[in-house]
Formats: structure tokens, C-alpha cells, sequence
DNA sequence: CACAATCAGCGAAACGATTAGCTGACGGAT
DNA sequence: ATCCGTCAGCTAATCGTTTCGCTGATTGTG
């Protein structure tokens, strides 16, 4: 690779001419700069972006850490981030914690020695560990999807709690009064406040969910999986599911399907978050869309803004509102549906 | 952020010392040792890669270079290939080309300045411009997916041709003679392969399928949708499909809902390529599964081992079998598929 | 004509690490 | 006591940029 030396020995200047030239950061003479132009296009030079950070102390890297990169939701987001950076001058370097603390840990240090400019992260969460280590951070730091308490950032969130509300109560005006739920870790402020939302609805109508089908666990198709098996089996369960997630609504329905059971018809299934595309299958979920392009670049025009003026501005919070689309994996209480059920247990506050 | 220098001065040694214990390279007495990692300690002490970078000429970054982002295989591939390169003390600084030839030139101009010391690369394709960027370049690459003619690249692929054919295969067993398919873009490897392997399976048994039901497109849900829709209207409409990849088999599911057609009772659907995790919505797809993190993995492999071992190795090219798997997309041919057809189409090789 | 002001372009010092080569101290052999 | 080898640890050059401050030429002013 040419440097800026052999640039500036071939074109007969010196490297700071070149620099000139290259960053239009000086008048240089009309001759000089078409000598300097065509050495650089002999000798195919490009500025070494590593020897112009180690000066400028800026990398143009920005680093997104996502919770779980299998997720769908956060593959959307890698690809709109990517897009948004480079129409910032920046790339994109991409991480993966799987929602292990630890990982994050590691992976925080390692962009600080990468001298990322800045970080969009999906944190873990729960972990005073890599709280403490943010905060010890002074890069420029937007937080996406999740919220931390402790620590304030910039965030972009979704407004979990509305969300839930508002399937749960689609699910309440089909007449549905016994409801389960399969929401993530109660640490996250998705899995939290999805559940917490859920909650408020039946709450505002007198109703709460018999605590058995009240199920929380990792966001994964698997786990939903298997916690739907053991709902499903139960001859007292409940007429429709509220599920936290896309992927997880993809396990619930996996399990529907391996024990024979159609939905709505035997179950309605409606929930927060989809994946993207499955409409042509069937049945089409009734559930939230999430914006995650305009909050993925809402989120990279914020971490930038904070790159660029490293005033420190007080930390912003925007929250989206996802909106309700309505599929057919959900119907009104039926015959069928109530089948074999205890009467006594629909709708009934427990306790 | 402290640097060694301050390290050094801390701990009341050289710099040269510091840098021996942190990169564990010469002989350091253990009292000194000591005095330098508690002086690390206390400044919270991180080198810097970029500093790093530009000394030794490795950057610890490789560049996954994908031509569509938004498809969830290459999604896949991200997720993978970040955990992949991470095992090897790499990061991962993702690029999306989204099938356009400008902006693979662009990036691979972007990767060669940040000293990137490997490229994972999906080419676009049918470029001259960006292959000869790319045999201009010194970078060690792994072509992906894709292959490219004139440059000899290693290459991690999958074997198209007998992917397609197998599908075929599958549904000429099922007594269909009347097949359509929606490829990918002809001057790629993938869409070429693939619509030349489902032909070899016609040919092989006197058949090929009417032209204007062999159709290609962008490798997109909403191209596939489109030219499901003109095929599916047509009273002499294919009695199966055979579906390049995944989210065009998404697409093509798509227009049969919207058209009110069931498969497979009205029309069978078959694809190379899949989305995963969507085993629990009906239709399940028969088609094959790409394994996409064993070549994944494979591909770091191979570009890790260049990347040490300079050598002018051959290129290697591994080629991977995709396999079957059979859903409920796909019927015998029936009398309601073959209603209101006209008979002299079916199966009969065009003049 | 002398002096100041302007300005194109250059030289050299950073940035933060790595590392070749050097220095001195120490110990053992003669 | 002298010499040599060993070796822990230091000094300083280097990687490829950017940029501060300088130089010398040119122009304008009195």
C-alpha cells in the first residue's frame, strides 16, 4: 500500500500538501493539486483510516451490541444501523452479547480499545457488572430496545406497557377472560413491561391471569416452545395467549401445531413484536408491529448528534408506539374453545 | 483514556516495559510485573488497537461484506460469522451492498482503508468494476455464497444445481409435469444455478417447463409476489412451483392468500432455501435447509488460516450439500390442481 | 526603495503503541 | 583482578497521518 510519503515524493511536495489536497483542508496552487491528484491515482493511494485515527482521536467506528443477533427484530435493526452509519461517514462493527452478561462485559472493553466513537446497545441488563463498566465508559452511548435504571443515557425504546395493554384488550373485547401469557426475563424492561402491561389490562377490567399460565423465560423460539407444551397440555387452559415476542409466538405456534391444535380456533394467539414477511402463512398473528428502522435511525441520528456535539446534553428518551395489526390467529370464546374447561376458573381473580 | 505512557510513568518503568507485560513478550522481573499491573489497574488501563494497528499492520478487523442484508440468511450469516471471528480475536465490521455494484466498489475501497485483515464477501456479481477493485486488492477474501468468474478467490458455496434438481426431483415424483419457477437474477451464481439444476431435473425425464413460467428476479419477497401473482391468474397456471429462496417462497405464499388459492391443494410450492423457524405456520415449505453456520464457519476458517499463513495457498473451494426436507407445501397432482387446464400444456416440452 | 503583510508550501512534532538495539550490572571463569 | 557472557530493562526509531509554526517569495504601502 502507497502511503502518503510515496504521494508526496512522487508528486515532488511534501506530505503536508498531500494532506491538503486529500482533506481540502488548505489552498493549494491549481498545479500543485493536479500533481498531487495523479500520483494518488498512480499509485491507487487511500489515507490509512487507522494512521488518521490514532492523530484525529477519532475512529469513525461506531459499535452495536445486540442482545441476541438470532432475534429477527435485532437482524433488522443490524441492517438499517448499518445504512444509517454509513450515510454518517461511519462503520458499522457489529457484537453479539447473547444476553450473557459477561460477553458484554468483554465486548464493552474491547470497543473501548477499538476507540469505537460510539456505542448503540441492546443491553443484557440486570448486570451491575457491565453497569458499572458503562458507566466507567465516557464513549458516547445511545441505548436501544431496553432501558437501564442507574445510568442515564440516551434511549429508544418501544412503549412496552402500551403495547401489551392494547393486545391484551383485543383479546378482552373477543370475550377472552382467561388469558396466559409467555413474556421474557422479568429483568428486561421488554420482558417487565410487556408483562406489566398485559397485567394493567385485565387489571382495569377485574380480571387477572391464574398465575400458573403467568410464564416468563429467555426470548428464544425454543423456550416459548416448551413453556407452551406445558400450558397446552392442561385440560383447564386458558382460551387465549398473550406472548411477549415475535420469536416466541413463532414456538407457541410450533407447539400448537406438534399437538394438534388450530388456532383460533381452539386457542386465540395474539402478540407483542412479529417476524417479518410470514404473512402469506397461516394463521396470520394478530399482534404489534415495531417501527425498528425509524428507531434504529432515530437512534443512530441521536448517538451522532452526541458524537459531534460531545456537550453533555441531558439524556433523551424517545419512545415509540407500535401499532396493532390484527391477524386471524384470534377469535371470540367459543364452544370449542371452552371444551373440557373448569368454568369456574375463567376469569377469576385468583386469590 | 490513559495511555502507556502514563502506565509507564506510574509504575516508574519504560514504556518498552509495559508493553513486554501487557503483550506478555520478554522477560519482566516479577517485582517490576507487579508495579506495572497495579499501574494498569489503577488508570484502568486499555492499549489501543488503533495505536496497535498502525505498528504492527493488522487491524483484528474483518469485514463481512453482504449483498443483502435484509434477507435472513445473510442475516444468519452476520450472527454467525461475528461469534466465528470473535473466537479468533477478531471483530466484525459489517457492509451491506445490497446488490448494487457502486456500493460494493465503495465499500471495498472503505475496507481497504481501514486496513481490514480479511474480507467475508457476497458479491453482487456481473460486476467487471468491482472485480477488478477486488483483484486489485491484497486482503485476503472468502467469496460466500456466490462465486465469481476470473478471480480465484477461495469460495464457500452451496451446490445449487443439485439443491434445485433434488426439489424438483421431489415434485416430478409427486406426478407434477406442469412445473413453474421464480429464480434469483440470472447473473448470479445462485439464480443461475438454480434454475439450471431444476431444468437438468426436467430434462432428465423429457420435460421442460413453459417459458413463460420460468421467471427471475431480484431475490426479494415482493418480486416474488409480483410474479406469483401473473403466473397464478392464468387459467393454465403450473400445477407446482419450484421457489428459488426462502423469502421469495414467502412472497409466492403471500399472493396464494391474497389470491384465495390453498396450497397444496389448489398448487404445490417447493423452494431451495428457507426461513427459519417458521415450522409452526402452515404451509410448512418443503424445501432444502442451507447450512448456513457450518459454512460460516467453514468461510472464517478459511479466511483466519490465509490470514496468518500469507502463503499464495490454491484457492480452495468447498462446496456444501443442502438437504431436503419435506413439509405440506407440496401434493400429489390432483384433479382440482389440473381443474379448468388445458391438458396440451402439461408437460410438454416447448417447441 | 524599504518595510510590512500575505500566503503557498514545507519541516517536524505529535498520536500511542511495538521492538531493535543498547546499557550496565552482575556472576563465573581464568 | 580482569574479562566475558548473560540479561533485565531502557532509549529511541518507527508505523502513516495531521497540523503547528516557520520560511521565503510575492505583493502592497509609504
Amino acid at each position: 500500500m502507497a502511503t502518503i510519503k510515496d504521494v508526496a515524493r512522487l508528486a515532488g511536495v511534501s506530505t503536508a500538501t498531500v494532506s491538503a489536497v486529500v482533506n481540502d483542508t488548505a489552498y493549494v496552487s491549481p498545479a500543485l493539486r493536479k500533481k498531487v491528484l495523479s500520483a494518488i491515482a498512480e499509485l491507487r493511494y487511500a489515507p490509512s483510516l487507522v494512521a488518521r485515527s490514532l492523530k484525529r482521536g477519532r475512529s469513525q467506528l461506531i459499535a452495536l451490541v445486540v442482545a441476541d443477533l438470532a432475534n429477527p427484530f435485532f437482524a433488522k435493526i443490524v441492517c438499517t444501523a448499518e445504512a444509517a452509519v454509513a450515510a454518517w461517514g461511519y462503520s458499522l462493527v457489529v457484537f453479539n452479547s447473547d444476553e450473557k452478561p459477561d460477553n458484554e462485559r468483554r465486548i464493552l472493553a474491547r470497543i473501548r480499545m477499538l476507540s469505537c466513537d460510539g456505542i448503540l446497545l441492546v443491553p443484557v441488563g440486570g448486570s451491575v457488572e457491565s453497569s458499572r463498566e458503562l458507566a466507567g465508559m465516557t464513549i458516547p452511548t445511545v441505548l436501544f430496545g431496553r432501558s437501564m435504571e442507574g445510568v442515564d443515557f440516551d434511549t429508544v425504546t418501544i412503549d412496552n406497557r402500551s403495547a401489551a395493554r392494547r393486545v391484551t384488550d383485543y383479546l378482552l373485547d373477543l370475550g377472552h377472560r382467561s388469558i396466559g401469557t409467555i413474556t421474557g426475563p422479568l429483568h428486561l424492561t421488554t420482558g417487565r413491561g410487556r408483562l406489566d402491561g398485559m397485567m394493567e389490562a385485565m387489571d382495569a377490567r377485574g380480571l387477572a391471569p391464574a398465575p400458573e399460565f403467568v410464564r416468563s423465560g429467555e426470548f428464544r423460539e425454543d423456550v416459548a416452545y416448551s413453556i407452551a407444551r406445558e400450558i397446552l397440555v392442561r385440560p383447564d387452559r386458558p382460551t387465549a395467549l398473550y406472548i411477549a415476542n415475535g420469536v416466541m409466538a413463532l414456538g407457541v405456534m410450533r407447539a400448537l401445531a406438534d399437538l394438534g391444535l388450530k388456532c383460533p380456533d381452539d386457542i386465540s394467539v395474539a402478540s407483542t413484536d412479529t417476524i417479518p414477511g410470514i404473512s402469506g402463512l397461516r394463521p396470520r398473528l394478530t399482534r404489534t408491529e415495531h417501527p425498528a428502522s425509524d428507531m434504529t435511525n432515530e437512534a443512530v441520528r441521536l448517538l451522532v448528534d452526541r458524537i459531534d456535539r460531545a456537550v453533555d446534553l441531558p439524556a433523551r428518551n424517545i419512545v415509540f408506539q407500535p401499532e396493532l395489526v390484527v391477524g386471524d390467529s384470534c377469535g371470540p370464546v367459543s364452544g370449542r374453545t371452552l371444551a373440557k374447561r373448569d368454568p369456574e376458573r375463567r376469569g377469576v381473580r385468583p386469590a
